[in-house]
DNA sequence: GAGTTTGAAACT
DNA sequence: CAGTTTCAAACTC
């Protein structure tokens, strides 16, 4: 399919997914493109103030293709795969198709307003347009320096939500960076729902009613010079926070011998602002000569976030109540450093999402870095920082904000030109999980400030600003698990460190591969507590979660997480645990997946492999970035694929039902290539099987049912009386043989009445066994003459080896 | 353990 | 959305 197929969207358009950029060539991109899959060009399109960006040059080093947006002084505004469209040669991620959201890079629309494609005819001075791939292409957008400005409003007077006009009395931030990564998102602020990605270099955020965010938010973007753009408001519902979040970063490995974590100081506003223009929820209009400037740069160390306003000449006075600024540059500074923190307003206290509350943690014998949040310590508020994590696969579409959002507030501080973004405080509560809205997958990680965890474990509530070691890192905590920030092949980017968020169960798997101790070890996926999931017969009660801090990673869709028990599974001593305390899992076998798809169990479970035999595994911490896309992807086709299938029917108390249905054609239903089967569960009308005698009155069903019940019950008895058996032999105590070694008898003191009584338990089981498959008579004597004879090999094995250990004391 | 069967997942 | 292919587990020998 060709680019020009597909449909795309103009950067500069008026409508929501997207981005504007223009610019020019200043070197041809295309030049050095030998093969779309040998080498790769990557033009590097730097915008100025005036929002025009260049190609300034290509580079062959990569497999991939990227798109490089920098501003005006090198620094990165964004990457991300790119293709040219038309004839020429392909900018293509390995010639295969850029999925949907990516940039497209085509020359400025001539004046028949159809763009031409970048080819290797472009020279230094043409001009440039940044498109989205995979979205339908509107009408030409005019103009040649498209410039998006967001507006966020409220009405002073009212507190309603209301459209403002760019005017006199807003204020205006610009944007001093933008998110780097593909999955920025700040759903974690604003709960926008939304990960689409943006190449807008430039945008300017105007904020009214002194700054301060209401919990509903109307957005508007504008672009200047386009008056035939609607005006469209767009309410960002902001809701107080319910759900308390717990984050564990994984940074991304850069290099192996890159052992320090380089600071980062992409904010928080500047993504949520971004993300808003971005995701769709703005709307844009014209006329407003705004702009967003986005920078980025190195943060000193142990700095905090603050947003340092400046005017903008072309803007309007702003009102005393607003922030006065009109451009904000975004920096990050220590408090030792340059502008200390103002203090900050009632009930307020200034974004903490800083370099203080990340703390790296080394793990010894690993090369990947940790990051830590730390609790906050000297919180007096009533409020807790707390952030919204959620993968950022699993929002990949504009939806409502859910209601456990998380409210943000910006404040200023005109005489300072700061502004400091405030997240709500929930004190010292604790932060017991709440049900999450379906597809929204989070991590709920204890907030308590005595929960401190160990090394590389888990990341708690955020905290005030405090000194910090030599990190900042602040924008990832608002990164939803799995992210990759930066892509960490990319030597272009200075200074920033690829980090991902990874849920905190795999921190407990991580942690048992590195034999690390934790503080508390979090359930394992959610799935896992499912018949299905756990295979069937293997399926047991989950037991109760060892934190009430934790939530599994998969959502909690109470509808289905009101799971009932397999009716083999042991109900009472929960299931079997490995020698780490994890419950068992089966090993995965796959061979060409690399465990990166759903035929993995593993990976379907949300589970790193571990201890499997996999081949060319890429379901661990070292393939953190393409396990993110692949689950990305799959949450692309599907939001669900990692919610449990089988779920409480809702028309039945208590009846468990697959929630898709099974598509048997030759099992009949009655092996575990069903899936219903598999979690012993009937057939239900959202099956399409074919042939299915997995219904309540199938005869053959009844039939296998108990059977396997008779396996089952025969293998309990078996089990608990040679338990009891083996247990009561090693109570004997040892004494020392009462004859030579060759030829004696076995020590008489060991056929006490338990083992006698153990022993004819085994033989009452296997005899009830033999009677219950209607065995012929003579076989059921067999039967129990070879449970005796392997109740006396056990006997003598354990006389022997008294004996043994006796004569070696 | 190798080969076959099966159906979900992925792809077209 | 339907048909086909791929994949890994279940199953058989």
């Amino acid at each position: 399919m060709s680019s020009q197929e597909e449909g795309h969207e103009a950067l500069g358009s008026d409508t929501m997914e997207v981005v504007s950029a223009a610019g020019h060539v200043v070197a041809n991109p295309l030049s050095g493109t030998k093969s779309e899959t040998a080498t790769s060009s990557m033009p590097t399109i730097i915008g100025n103030a005036s929002s025009t960006f260049s190609v300034v040059g290509t580079s062959t080093t990569d497999a991939i293709n990227y798109l490089t947006v920098q501003n005006h002084n090198g620094q990165l505004i964004i990457q991300q795969p790119i293709k040219t469209v038309g004839n020429g040669p392909a900018l293509v991620n390995n010639g295969a198709a850029l999925p949907k959201g990516h940039i497209i890079v085509r020359q400025k629309p001539a004046p028949n307003n159809q763009p031409t494609p970048l080819s290797s005819s472009n020279v230094p001075g043409d001009m440039v347009t940044l498109e989205k791939a995979g979205v339908k292409r509107p009408l030409p957008a005019t103009g040649s320096n498209v410039i998006t400005k967001v507006i966020i409003t409220k009405n002073p007077t009212s507190g309603q939500p209301q459209a403002f006009p760019a005017g006199n009395n807003t204020q205006t931030f610009t944007l001093t960076s933008l998110p780097s990564s593909t999955s920025v998102s700040v759903n974690s602020l604003i709960n926008s729902s939304s990960i689409v990605q943006s190449g807008t270099p430039t945008k300017t955020v105007t904020l009214t009613s002194q700054g301060i965010l209401s919990p509903v938010k109307t957005v508007i973007a504008t672009i200047p010079g386009t008056s035939t753009a609607k005006v469209v408001p767009y309410k960002i519902p902001i809701s107080p926070s319910k759900t308390p979040t717990k984050i564990t970063m994984i940074p991304m490995p850069r290099s192996p011998n890159k052992s320090t974590l380089n600071p980062t100081n992409i904010t928080v506003l500047s993504r949520a602002l971004n993300s808003l223009a971005q995701s769709g929820n703005v709307a844009l209009k014209p006329g407003s000569p705004s702009k967003v400037i986005i920078k980025q740069g190195p943060a000193p160390t142990g700095s905090a976030i603050t947003l340092k306003t400046q005017s903008l000449p072309t803007l309007a006075p702003q009102t005393a109540q607003s922030i006065r600024a009109t451009q904000v540059m975004q920096s990050i500074r220590a408090p030792n450093v340059g502008q200390s923190a103002q203090p900050p307003a009632q009930n307020l206290r200034p974004m903490t999402i800083g370099a203080g509350n990340v703390q790296p943690v080394q793990v010894p014998g690993t090369r990947f870095h940790y990051v830590r949040l730390v609790t906050p310590v000297t919180v007096s508020s009533s409020q807790t920082t707390l952030a919204v994590v959620k993968p950022s696969a699993s929002f990949p579409k504009i939806t409502p904000a859910p209601k456990n959002a998380i409210p943000i507030t910006m404040t200023s501080t005109p005489q300072t030109n700061q502004l400091k973004i405030t997240l709500p405080i929930q004190q010292n509560t604790p932060l017991a999980p709440k049900p999450t809205p379906q597809g929204m997958h989070r991590i709920i990680l204890p907030a308590t400030s005595t929960n401190v965890p160990v090394q590389g474990t888990t990341v708690t509530s955020l905290a005030p600003i405090q000194p910090a070691p030599s990190v900042s890192i602040q924008n990832v905590s608002q990164l939803p698990p799995g992210t990759t920030i930066l892509s960490a092949n990319n030597a272009n980017i200075q200074g920033l460190q690829g980090f991902a968020l990874v849920p905190a169960s795999y921190v407990t798997q991580f942690q048992q591969q590195m034999n690390m101790p934790q503080v508390a070890p979090p359930p394992r996926h959610v799935r896992d507590y499912f018949p299905k999931e756990a295979k069937g017969a293997q399926a047991t009660l989950p037991p109760p979660p060892p934190r009430r801090d934790y939530v599994p990673i998969a959502s909690i869709d109470p509808a289905i997480t009101q799971y009932t028990v397999s009716r083999n599974a042991p109900t009472q001593n929960g299931p079997t645990l490995e020698a780490t305390g994890a419950r068992p899992r089966k090993p995965c076998n796959c061979t060409k997946s690399q465990c990166l798809k759903l035929y993995c169990d593993c990976f379907a479970n949300g589970e790193f492999c571990q201890n499997c035999n996999c081949t060319n595994c890429a379901n661990n911490l070292e393939h953190e970035e393409e396990r993110s896309k692949a689950i990305k992807s799959c949450l692309d086709r599907n939001p669900q694929a990692f919610h449990p299938k089988i779920g409480k029917a809702k028309d039945v108390e208590g009846n468990r039902r697959h929630t898709k249905g099974c598509n048997c054609k030759r099992s009949g239903c009655l092996k575990n290539y069903c899936e219903c089967y598999e979690a012993k569960i009937m057939c239900s009308n959202f099956c399409k099987c074919i042939g299915c005698k997995n219904f309540e009155e199938s005869p053959e069903r009844k039939t296998l049912m108990h059977l396997a019940d008779a396996a089952e019950v025969r293998v309990q008895q078996q089990t608990a009386a040679k338990t009891k058996l083996s247990s009561q032999i090693s109570c004997v105590p040892s004494r020392p043989p009462t004859a030579p070694a060759s030829g004696e008898r076995l020590p008489f003191a060991l056929i006490t009445s338990d083992v006698a009584e153990a022993t004819s338990a085994c033989l009452l089981a296997q005899a009830e066994e033999a009677e219950r498959m209607k065995m012929p008579a003579v076989v059921q004597e067999r039967m129990v003459i070879e449970e005796f004879g392997r109740c006396l090999m056990q006997i003598i094995d354990s006389a022997n080896r008294t004996r043994t250990a006796n004569s070696v004391a």
